[in-house]
DNA sequence: ATTTATAATGCAATCGATTGCATTATATTT
DNA sequence: AAATATAATGCAATCGATTGCATTATAAAT
């Protein structure tokens, strides 16, 4: 059986104290450079591997970040996951990563048990119907920095990173207004949620500031999946007259929607305009190609990591920093691009 | 500031040892019914958390399952997590994963991370030009399991989970030739990973048996990336004659070269056949739909996290368990689907 | 050679929960 | 009531690294 090899056993061999051969470890200056070197020496001889956990218990600080998403198998999320990876690994942070499943119930035993390692810093995307704060408040009591990221919750100790999703929704239903749709649909997520209700709002700007009257009939509330998509199509297919444009708020669920119609004989985007939100892979593919919203999830990551990192390391840091608002783009694909209008 | 209750403070405000306090919190049969419960609400009162880690150190069992990943933003890889993480929740594990990003040296610094901090288990995917064993011996020095999945390496003491590559591209080879392929192009990933090396492998035999000579010019080995897809395209086109046949190693990089296939106005499948591996969602996008090989992520990171909480919870599981191989099925679409031998 | 400064190392407590082995309190039996 | 069995609790060591505060060894200064 293998016998664990600790500091002890080194400062025995060596006869010197489990301090010297701590500090030299760590390459402490009050250690000199030969007593380091036979130490670090000894020490990968006899294969010794330091451990963590005590270090950790004793430096109440575990480098370790706890990261809650609703789901890892999204795209996005996966993207975002990979722009935290990236950034926590190259600043020695280990990650611990769970996903809610959409829901808060699993969300707090999630955060409990992060809570219960003692993660020093945590980064959430809230679930769909999280609306309270409780399962964070020991976090904050505790002076753990929480970040939320995308589906943010409004809370005056945490930073959010998000993307102006009013802007973006506004400029791509002007963007369909401009290329002709005059009755658009709306397909939307969870209300209360900010990603979909400042899409929702940002679509109505849009349709206000262009004269044309919001129509709640044109609106469908669903939980934006593929088959929720087709089931919406069902429902525009029976509208009368037609609309003219449609606006998703994601990718996925626009595809499924427009799979249906264009099975229906739906000509795309002459009958109809459609755009959706998130450049997923799945919008260039499908064709005609559509027209979204890219939100670069990866570099979400990296700023929410940065933040996180810059925070742990210098405790008063972002007292200042409260919101961030990245970038995004519109991308015009030919989903929603008329030949009448082109030049 | 805010001070952390540990169980001796309860132990103090309730007038007992700390053994008991510990005892009762994970109900222990040997403390009274009375006391377990006095001290749970006065935990609850004083706001207690338990601390995994001081527990972690002195139980030498961390509950923390360690998982590396090639990448973490890959569709396929997210279905994995999600199963992986699903199935470690519910049994009280905590996931800690990082991503090698495809670099042995990364793999191993994950590895190194990892074992530091003392997981319980190691489900590795290793990266693409992994050849050696080293980062992870230490892990079977010490008696922690390491599980394989997808991309295996052959160890005497680890089980691999991973889905027959050979019969699938195989049967998927045989299939094109069916429908009247008799010029297949291969286009494959690095020969050194077992699924990549495998699918070549199947595609060769099918062709054997089908009295097909194979020819080595029709075989294209890069990154299966979209746009090393786009270049095997144009590669594709130069040939003379045409091939009539493609097999790809993965959806992504076929659809990125049926795109420009297309664009150069190649008719799939009347003059090329095509087929992919994965069954990613872009494989139902495109157009034509595109064959592949269905390859649940999601029921393999299950699996794999099964296999490893059995190990851990009776230690003498797993000695017989060595490979587990998962079912893979074929998927036809249009994209290989000829009129002519349609019934 | 003595004092003073500086470098190198050691002591011992600490982090918080766990657990084998006592010990004390209560219940049962004779 | 005494003896025995059983239930409930406590003692104290342990897990392995860290670190403030000595202490000792070496170098520099007088």
């Amino acid at each position: 059986m293998h016998k664990e090899i600790t500091i002890y056993d080194i400062a025995a061999r060596l006869n010197v104290s489990a301090a010297t051969v701590s500090r030299a470890l760590k390459d402490h200056p009050r250690v000199s450079k030969a007593t380091k070197k036979l130490i670090a020496k000894t020490a990968d001889e006899m294969g010794y591997r330091s451990n963590s956990i005590a270090s950790n218990l004793r430096k109440k600080q575990s480098n370790i970040i706890g990261v809650i998403v609703p789901r890892l198998n999204s795209n996005f999320m996966a993207d975002v996951l990979a722009g935290i990876e990236k950034v926590a690994n190259s600043n020695n942070y280990n990650l611990f990563i769970s996903q809610s499943l959409e829901s808060t119930k699993k969300e707090a035993s999630n955060a409990k048990a992060m809570l219960n390692n003692r993660v020093d810093g945590l980064l959430v995307s809230v679930a769909y119907d999280t609306t309270d704060f409780d399962h964070f408040e020991p976090f904050i009591k505790r002076n753990v920095p929480i970040i939320f990221f995308d589906r943010v919750f409004e809370h005056e100790s945490c930073p959010q990173i998000y993307i102006d999703n009013f802007k973006a929704a506004h400029d791509i239903t002007d963007h369909l207004i401009k290329q002709g749709s005059k009755r658009i649909v709306h397909i939307g997520g969870n209300q209360l949620r900010n990603v979909y209700s400042e899409r929702f709002q940002g679509y109505k700007r849009a349709l206000e500031e262009n004269n044309l009257t919001f129509d709640k009939n044109l609106v469908i509330i669903n939980d934006l999946t593929s088959k929720s998509g087709a089931e919406a199509a069902q429902e525009i297919l029976k509208m009368s007259p037609l609309p003219d444009g449609l606006f998703v708020a994601n990718d996925i669920c626009a595809i499924g929607c427009m799979q249906v119609l264009k099975k229906e004989g739906i000509n795309i985007p002459a009958d109809i305009a459609v755009a959706g939100f998130n450049n997923d892979p799945t919008a260039t593919v499908i064709e005609p190609s559509l027209t979204t919203v890219n939100y670069k999830g990866y570099e979400m990551g990296e700023v929410a990591a940065k933040l996180m990192i810059n925070r742990l390391v210098d405790k008063n840091d972002f007292q200042e920093t409260h919101s961030l608002i990245l970038r995004s783009e519109l991308i015009i694909r030919e989903s929603s691009l008329r030949n009448n209008t082109k030049k």
